[in-house]
DNA sequence: CCATAAATTAACCAAATGGTTAACAAAGCT
DNA sequence: AGCTTTGTTAACCATTTGGTTAATTTATGG
């Protein structure tokens, strides 16, 4: 059956044309037009299919906040040793990262600009998933004697640091490091196992 | 003696103003007009100092991506040794966002809407610096047997990932982690010791 | 003290930008 | 087919926004 006229297609063309405006420019940054064009299609189309800048921003931000933490639940629950399930979650979050390279810097960058969106969005539901599992494993092994004593929270912040900056930061450290894209994605490739393992060896006995 | 009605006193109000409002918005969420008001003067005198948008935008840039990296180059010909010198490091790094909070993030995030600013302006110059001392002050402590081997570029990227991620990520911190402004201080400043000890634990031999 | 330059302001302007309208085309339905 | 709903477009509108102008005030220096 050949494709009908509409299919719903023409907003899957907008989500993504506004998918990579937003992400790179930012809300303040995005034109609508720009936006329009991407998607091949008229700026009132926009608005038929979403109210307005606002309403369309706030559809891409929930999509893309909701990916910043994917599965993670579910690898707290497997029987993984903790040490594995380091590894498992640094390699799979820097693979998803290099992925969708704006994601965490667009995240960030306009949760800081208006912090209220986090809020009202989707991050109170997912909050206490894997955050307090990881907690609750982070504890347990310590007080196993598997690991030395630390603030699980500053485990936690070490890990997603070492995870995520590198890629927001990427156009600084090719200029303060003098390396090029197929270098920084080297790099970036050896980081799966390179943080995980830097990490276990801080915090193992 | 009172204060002459210029003493060259506006350009100053103008800069720290838009220095605040460009530092928390953006180039593109900034508003001519906001700077003004927060100056406490007519919006066509930011044009009498500044050109234009872009030019009074590249000055703060400029001014604020010069405080990024600041004393470590004599940081590194000190006679600290190189766990000492990573203590140093760290420690003044985050008091010096602390100070600054919204200074990596701005500076990042600009970046990577316009990756052309870094090269234009100070980047050219630092970069050898304290970069490359750094690196050959790993290389040399890996060489003799003080530490495990690292790619040094690693280990930079590493430091200054969990010295400045979470303060950029503090709206989202404060979320998944469910803590306060306060406890947020309190955990930055207890990283002043913890990262660079986390670090230090990790390459030591 | 006056003439000149520097600083400042209010009003204005043009372009950019988000958003709307009204007419038209295509699909769906009976 | 004919009527209704949905999708699409071009033209238009109102506001925001960066920027300018011309007139006014304030300093400066001979």
């Amino acid at each position: 059956m050949a494709k009908s006229k509409k299919d719903n297609n023409t907003e899957q063309q907008i989500l993504n044309a506004a998918r990579q405006v937003f992400l790179e420019k930012g809300l303040s940054g995005a034109r609508m037009q720009d936006i329009a064009d991407k998607a091949e299609i008229n700026k009132a189309m926009l608005h038929y299919y979403f109210k307005n800048k606002e309403l369309l921003f706030e559809t891409i931000f929930q999509e893309t906040a909701g990916k910043l933490f994917p599965h993670f639940d579910k690898l707290m629950d497997s029987d993984l040793n903790f040490f594995d399930k380091i590894r498992s979650i640094v390699s799979s979050y820097i693979e998803m990262v290099s992925q969708n390279p704006y994601l965490p810097l667009f995240v960030i960058s306009e949760l800081n600009k208006n912090p209220e969106i986090g809020l009202k969005h989707f991050f109170e539901k997912q909050r206490p998933g894997f955050v307090k599992k990881f907690k609750e494993s982070i504890e347990e092994s310590i007080n196993s004697g598997l690991i030395l004593p630390i603030n699980p929270i500053h485990l936690i912040i070490n890990m997603f640091s070492m995870c995520a900056f590198p890629f927001m930061a990427k156009p600084m450290l090719k200029i303060i490091t003098g390396i090029e894209e197929e270098q920084f994605n080297i790099l970036m490739e050896q980081r799966k196992v390179l943080v995980a393992e830097f990490i276990i060896n801080s915090i193992k006995k």
